[in-house]
DNA sequence: GTCTATAAATGGATAGAC
DNA sequence: GTCTATCCATTTATAGAC
């Protein structure tokens, strides 16, 4: 019984961030405001202040969290043994993760929020995300950093066209492998190393 | 001298819109406020009602002027005969016009303002914009829906990361050219015909 | 730990005098 | 056409009672 205070706490702020999510979706990250997330968990607005410092420490909660429900989805996928397979496995995750919620994607993956920087610690959760993604392109020979940084940009155009211009749909992303093969055979053809 | 009272007013429009331009580059597009703009071009608040009817109006007019600069910067570019070349010469001019101004780009490329959409007609200048990539595109070869739709995703890809990790240098940028190789070649290959 | 009340700032828009 | 004054709404944050 020792811990059931910080307990029903721990459970009280994960509804709180629940809850923001569910706004922000509605209205966007910044369109969250902290009245309308206390009155959706049942509360008055500064009664948050025991939870979070500040709304920038409810930003910094949140991102840690879009990042660890990232991370914890690379997990559960099951990747072909194949390398350039389970990069595209990989990607393909990604992408699902950042189009099925734009609210999300936008505080996790988009500098919108004036003056928010997450810190050290959460931002660690975002580059250790990055880093399996690195990893697998690695593991399919994509080495050079210049080459890394093009499958990453264009992961990320395809994401932001299909997000803009056509939510839910297939238009953009349909292409991921077919690009992915274009830049993987590039950056591993011989021919590249002789420049 | 009857059209004298017409050209002051349109002289202070342009001037308001610069000034506009210069605030947005300081505190973001969205952190443009319209006491800010007026103290700006020596006025109050309430003063610039009499040239836009509202905040919106103001954005519209920036939308529509900024993709005038992008038409005129397009139209002032000499293009190699050679079509790929003229290709890939207008997606840097694009790229380089991007760049150049982030707060232009927030409200020309992205969809940041919280209610704001642009008029028809100011659309329109955006959509022409848009049509001279394009054709230059096909000239090149490139006339499938979906391998145009690859190479602007691609594009605003790497302007994107440019500007986000790296403004004012290339690490993203300078893959442009590599890139459009490897898409146009994929595109205009007869192998991609048999499937 | 939650509340009421309020501070303090911002920012868009309007009324009406001049 | 420009001003002052004001309205109205929003939102973050704090003080202090309970």
């Amino acid at each position: 019984m020792a811990g059931s205070v910080a307990l029903r706490r721990e459970a009280k702020i994960a509804s709180i961030i629940e809850a923001a999510w569910e706004l922000a979706r509605e209205h966007g990250i910044g369109g969250l405001s902290l009245h309308a997330l206390a009155r959706e968990v049942g509360m008055r607005q500064p009664s948050l202040y025991e939870y979070f410092a500040s709304k920038h420490a409810l930003f910094d909660a949140l991102f840690a969290a879009g990042n660890r429900q990232l991370l914890e989805r690379l997990d559960a996928t099951t990747f072909p043994h194949e390398p350039r397979a389970a990069l595209k496995r990989g990607l393909a995750v990604f992408v699902e993760f950042a189009l099925e919620d734009s609210a999300r994607s936008e505080l996790l993956f988009q500098r919108h929020i004036p003056g928010f920087e997450p810190t050290r610690e959460s931002y660690g959760l975002a580059e250790e995300a990055l880093d399996r993604l690195v990893e697998l392109m690695h593991d399919a020979g994509v080495n050079e950093q210049g080459d890394v940084d093009c499958l990453v940009a264009v992961t990320a155009g395809l994401i932001d066209a299909q997000m803009s211009n056509d939510p839910g749909g297939d238009r953009w992303t349909r292409h991921l492998d077919r690009l992915v093969d274009l830049l993987v055979d590039d950056a591993t053809t011989k021919r590249r190393r002789s420049r």
